[in-house]
DNA sequence: CACCATATAATGTTGTAACATATATTTGCA
DNA sequence: TGCAAATATATGTTACAACATTATATGGTG
């Protein structure tokens, strides 16, 4: 089904369209995702910080280096840590060299977590099937073109 | 900034980086719609609402009608029909032929509401101003591939 | 016509995002 | 040294999204 029928309306131009068929296809591409996290009982930032820490190879992050990294970078670490030590997802100690610092690490149990949440990694990827390579890389251009774009105000 | 430095990560294969370059261009064509919904004091779900009565050009719509016309189909109409009605943006009636049902419409508050919207919207298109018409052509088409592909589970 | 299935909307509950503000620690400099 | 500014994290508050559950009205069927 066309966007326009899905949604029952007109576009005012070809960019409108464009924005509203983002919004959609990443809701779409999003429902595996959600599937995901309820099963792990995480929330996105949750997961998102998790990989983070699992890309580190153990080694310690402190709040604001999780939140630079972060997919959203408004989220709110602290608490959301606070959640994920709660759950003995992640560990936190004071950082003896800056005590205003949080040494965040991810816990055995953590990284189980996400091992268990792996193939489900493979089903968001699957969900971008129907492209090729080539058209994948285009996508990414465009896109990149988007948000790299400095003549919006 | 390529998105792999963005995010400091490196991507498992083209889709992931997909997935992520659309979520992340998502959120950024965002910013002007949290800006405007801001200024109006309205959620985006209030704002689509909104938007759905006044295509009606001031026939009314039920709240079914609405939800199914929604960009989130999950929504919860009702309630958000309610803040509507607080602000008088709104208006509410029992449908005399079915008592189940309700009749929305949007108030001439509601309309002007919009009206000093507009020019928002505009921006939010011009957001998409580093394609060309043929990009966004291309890049409608690649969004409408996944969406639509059926042979994912 | 009584009853149950369905349709439609409203309500209850919980966790979280988004915003501001506060607390604690360090740094720079007079 | 001592104090203001900067940095890093934590907390307070509010509204909302997402889930389930309930309430009300209609329609079909025996």
């Amino acid at each position: 089904m066309p966007i326009e029928k899905e949604l029952k309306m007109k576009f005012r131009n070809v960019r409108q369209k464009a924005r509203l068929n983002l919004y959609m296809t990443n809701s779409y591409l999003g429902e595996t995702f959600t599937q995901m996290l309820k099963q792990a009982n995480l929330t996105g930032s949750q997961f998102n910080i998790l990989r983070i820490l699992r890309g580190q190879e153990s080694k310690q992050l402190c709040i604001g280096e999780i939140k630079s990294r972060m997919i959203d970078k408004s989220s709110d670490v602290s608490r959301l840590v606070d959640k994920l030590v709660a759950k003995k997802l992640t560990e936190r100690k004071e950082n003896p060299e800056d005590r205003r610092q949080k040494n965040i690490s991810i816990t055995k149990k953590g990284l189980e977590v996400l091992a268990s949440l792996d193939h489900t990694e493979e089903d968001m990827d699957n969900r971008m099937n129907a492209l090729s390579d080539k058209e994948l890389n285009t996508l990414n251009e465009l896109l990149e073109k988007i948000r790299h774009s400095k003549q919006d105000k």
